[in-house]
DNA sequence: TGACTATATTCGTTTAGACGTATATATTTG
DNA sequence: CAAATATATACGTCTAAACGAATATAGTCA
């Protein structure tokens, strides 16, 4: 289960913080739309999410080809609260609000099945 | 006026977290009840304390010999609310408890006029 | 003034981790 | 099976920042 130092580990980072704010309100995204959002190469995303899922930050499914991320489920209620916290504190910035236009005008998003 | 990454920045090491939880519930400490009560050297401490006093995540007081620090009043409240949850992660932790507790055996500690 | 105390800073070293580039792996489809 | 797509990892490099030890600064009091 998650480890404290490792949560605030997560949030240390921008381009984690950046991942993270997509994910507390759209709760589960694949690689290909978060890259696509955050307008950075694959490696870098990837790594960063490899970083918070080893920890126990984000939980992954797979569906064909692609991997959807989001948040744990298990993560404590405190984590949970510091992220929609963060969120506020990080939705005035250009960056994050460019991320999210960039997701919205994304096309042939994957599909979700079952969701 | 605060910065978003420089808040980030200062709950991003652990010696830093140990430091805010400390302020966030006695919001005035000076540096040696900070550094008796994390049991580390004066200068680490000092150090950390000077990157979240110029980055505006703490003000400072002096008195006299003494030099008194709080969460900077002017936080934003998510700011705030973070630094709450934060505490609340942290508190179960035995590092962070121990603080707490040689805070509290701590003597000869400095007298505040006026607060 | 000089001794003393509390705090801050400097310096050189070391380490963690973020990066770009290249490549590997996994899955689907023909 | 091979080709194509989505994602993950490996590798070498580089930078930010944390550190210990030493020293500087600021304030008090005799």
């Amino acid at each position: 289960m998650l480890n404290t130092h490792d949560f605030f580990d997560a949030i240390s980072d921008e381009t984690r913080r950046r991942l993270l704010a997509l994910l507390v309100s759209d709760d589960e995204l694949c690689v290909c739309e978060l890259y696509y959002a955050l307008d950075l190469p694959q490696p870098k995303v990837s790594r960063h999410l490899a970083v918070m899922r080893e920890s126990g930050v984000l939980s992954v499914r797979r569906e064909g080809l692609w991997v959807f991320y989001r948040l744990h489920p298990l993560l404590p209620a405190w984590a949970y609260r510091i992220l929609d916290q963060m969120v506020q504190g990080c939705a005035g910035l250009a960056l994050f609000q460019a991320d999210r236009k960039r997701l919205g005008g994304m096309e042939n998003r994957p599909a979700r099945c079952c969701t």
